[in-house]
Parts: C-alpha cells; sequence; structure tokens
DNA sequence: CGGCACGTTGATCAATGTCAAGCAGTGTGG
DNA sequence: CCACACTGCTTGACATTGATCAACGTGCCG
C-alpha cells in the first residue's frame, strides 16, 4: 500500500466533489482526517464485505466496483471518476460493502474516516444536500440502465456504453471532433460485457460486427469512430419516450 | 380530483416518513403547507414532463410509476407505499418528472410544496439525513434489480417479485403462516411483467408453469402458495454471493 | 518451457421475443 | 336488453437472440 500527500485545498478534482460547499474551516476538518494513498491498475481499495468504516474520495484515476460471484468471476457494477465519492451509501445504512472497488487505472484516492463526516454532516446541511443531490443521480442512472437492460438490444446497449465512455473521456481535456473521435478504452472486454450485462463472448461479436458495419474500429484498447452518426444511428432511442 | 382533509400529527404512516426526525412545530409546518388528496385507482397523480414543486407523501394505498412509449404502452417502473415520498429526486435535481404516478389501489397522498421542504431541509440537518438515507436504500434496489435482470432467469426474477409483494402484503398485518400463504396481487400481469422486465406473453407462460409445477396457484389477482420452500427454490439465489 | 488470463471464433441450443388468433369481462351506445 | 368495441389475458407457432460449450491463439509471467 502507497501513501501519498494530498491537500484538499488545493485538490483538482474538489469542486466536483460534495465538499465544494465547505467553509475553509470545514475543508480542514476533511484535509485533517484524510488518508491519501495511490494505487495501480487491479489494487484493492477495499473487498466486499469488509466494514465501511468511512467513505472513499477519488482524486484522480478511475475506480470500479466489482461483484464476486461463486465462482469467483468478477461482474463489474460500475465506475467511479475524479471527484466521486465512494462507499457514502453503505456508511449511512451502517451495512459493509456490498462490492469491492477496484483501481482500473493508476488513481490517488482518499480516505475520510465517518467521524469527520459524520460532524460535518451534523453542522452544515447543505453537504448532507449535496450528498442527497449525488444520490438522485445515481438513482436516475441506475433506474436508466435497468431500462435499457430490458428495453434494448445487445448493440444499442454497447453503442451507449460507447458513447458515455466518450464523454468522460472528453471531460479529461481531449479535444472534441463532432464528425470522428477516437479514444482509450479504460476496461477490458469483459468488462464492458458485464456492464451491459453479457457475456464475453458475445461482445466479442458485438465487436466485431460494428467493425464490419463500419460504425467502429478496435485495436486493443483503442476505439476509432470514423462517423459518430453512425454510432447514433446504433442507439435504437426513438421508441423509448 | 378529491380532497380529503388529512393530519400529520395523527397520520398512521408518518413513523414509516422522514418527518419522524421532525420536532412538533417543524411537523407544523408540514400539516400547514400539505394538501391531501384521494385517488380511485388509475387515477393520475402527475404526469411525465410536468414539471416538480413539491413531493408527495403516501398516506395509504399505493401508486405506482410509470413510463410511457412511443406506442403508448406503458412500463411500470417501481411501486410506492405508506410513508414513502414520490418526487424527492426530481425536486433536488431540479427537473421535471420523468415518469407518471398513478394509483394502483385507492390511495391518499398529500402534497407538500418546494418551499416547505426546503425550509426545513435548511433548518434541520436530520431531515436531510433521512432523505439521504432513503436514497441509499433506493439505490441498493435499483442496482439489485438490474443484476438481477441480468443474471437471474425470467422464473427466478418472478419468484423474487412475488417474495417483495408478499413482504408488503404482510406488513399491512395479514398473519403470516410460514409452511404456506395466500395474497392479494396489487398488480396486473402486464405491470408485473414490465416490473420483471419481460412481455406479457411470457408472463402468462411463467404463471402457467408456475401452476404446473405446484410452486403457486393463481386465479385472477389472488395467488396461492402451498409450500413456500418451492418458491424459494426457484430463486436461484445461490449462485451469486 | 509451462501455465494462465484474456480474447476470438464456431457450432449448437435454450430462452424469450414476435406475430397472430381467440376468449372472457366490461363498459357503451343504440 | 343486445350488439359492439375494447382491454387484458392466454395460447400457439415461429423467429431470433444471446448463452453455452469447446477449441484455439496470443501475450505475459514465473
Amino acid at each position: 500500500m502507497t501513501f501519498s500527500d494530498a491537500n484538499c485545498f488545493t485538490c483538482q478534482s474538489r469542486r466536483r466533489t460534495e465538499w465544494c460547499v465547505l467553509s475553509e474551516d470545514e475543508l480542514g476538518v476533511i484535509d485533517k482526517a484524510k488518508k491519501s494513498r495511490t494505487l495501480g491498475p487491479g489494487e484493492i481499495l477495499f473487498h466486499q464485505g469488509d466494514p465501511c468504516g468511512g467513505i472513499h474520495c477519488i482524486e484522480n484515476g478511475l475506480i470500479g466496483a466489482r461483484k464476486l460471484d461463486a465462482d469467483g468471476n468478477s461482474i463489474l457494477l460500475g465506475m467511479a471518476y475524479p471527484g466521486d465519492t465512494l462507499g457514502y451509501r453503505f456508511l449511512l445504512s451502517g451495512e459493509d460493502y456490498q462490492a469491492s472497488a477496484e483501481a482500473l487505472k493508476p488513481s490517488t484516492v482518499c480516505y475520510i474516516d465517518q467521524s469527520a463526516i459524520r460532524f460535518l454532516l451534523e453542522k452544515n446541511p447543505a453537504l448532507g444536500l449535496r450528498f442527497l443531490q449525488r444520490a438522485a443521480r445515481d438513482l436516475n442512472e441506475a433506474e436508466d440502465r435497468f431500462l435499457q437492460s430490458v428495453t434494448l438490444s445487445v448493440r444499442a446497449r454497447f453503442a451507449h456504453l460507447l458513447l458515455v465512455l466518450k464523454k468522460r473521456y472528453e471531460e479529461n481535456g481531449v479535444p472534441r471532433k463532432t464528425t470522428e473521435f477516437s479514444m482509450d478504452l479504460p476496461l477490458s472486454r469483459q468488462d464492458m460485457a458485464a456492464l451491459i450485462g453479457i457475456r464475453p463472448e458475445t461482445m466479442s461479436r458485438t465487436i466485431r460486427q460494428f467493425e464490419e458495419e463500419g460504425i467502429a474500429r478496435f485495436s486493443g484498447r483503442r476505439v476509432h469512430v470514423p462517423h459518430t452518426e453512425k454510432l447514433l444511428g446504433a442507439l435504437e432511442t426513438d421508441n423509448i419516450v
């Protein structure tokens, strides 16, 4: 386990976090309580079943949430980006973690003990509201995903996934062309398959289908989409209001 | 539209709501701001696309959240029971309702304008935390549903649904036998189908399958399960940790 | 070198969606 | 009161999707 020094006051991701509503003094509470840590790809932040004693705040990198089934296969449930907080749900409900968290890219993550969080939540109502807004957003997303998994074909779900990844990719300041684009996928094929609820074999076939139709070209983790509209055409989004 | 007189102080469902953390004075704010209304089955509480200007608090009955697709078919997304609050998500995010709400049983619902809510949220941090806990619970549920829709067979999902409905049914003080049980389904077959993400035809077939296997007997909206373990056996829950 | 995880591909099969028809219950207008 | 339309439910035949099983290549690491 590698520790690093971080500073909440200068943190690049702070404006994206819930902490943006805190005063200087309050931010100091977090800054003092936090423990920073860096993880390489594949390193585990916490395990399913561990007790949840605080929250993790992602400074940079990419963290994935996984569940393991009885055979030891892992299912990627979701991703967390810089500025996201992990584990607030379990902290509040007092449950143990129901999934593991693993770095998907080199990441820096701060751990903040629950005592500091609870103190600030009591003191500053705006903080709770921020978390509430976050939860509301996550909830909308979760419902969308369910709806998509039952409504849309695999093709369409994969197209959606690519567009979500594109959006995140571009948030990192990568130049944006509208007609075409390239990006590095942060996920293995297996993980992409899990995210849209299909088997790895089906993922392979869908990728091939996209290549044959000229929607996208894949080479390792690199994707190139020559005509963005073609990808948009695969969304099938028109039949749901 | 029928109005009824309700009283937050004597409300049977209050202890299940977020308001249970309010002081007498604070509860008075809600009580004065609320507008009570009764709905018969099929009546609409609000429509998809309406602006969200407050929240709805269910005193009794059962409300369903629906989305409509382009063909006019409705998809039941979820249900809300007495003590649940509807719409807090959209109020916080400032979006319009993304689904309609419709009474599935005769229901009494109070509408509380956002000004009262915002006032109390600012004043009493415990209220925000309550909502946050609720959101956390909803979020876990939504994720479970996604996981189930991808992992489990239709059989298993239907068994899960029946057990969820049973649990809710028993919360209404209905006597409980462990080895067998009967209940009235609050939903049409179509709505049950939508909840587990299948077509009505498949719902019919699954019901027949359950009857042929002696897992349950259906007659209209009445179900009888002679051996609860048989139903539990259809869960297939063992392969996921 | 051997083992192992990941990814690809092919053959096959089971589950579920689609289409079409019919039936029962319910409300409506003549 | 009857005919009618309408909606929800069921059933059958069929088509399609995606899962499953099996084999193989490839790169990586001990």
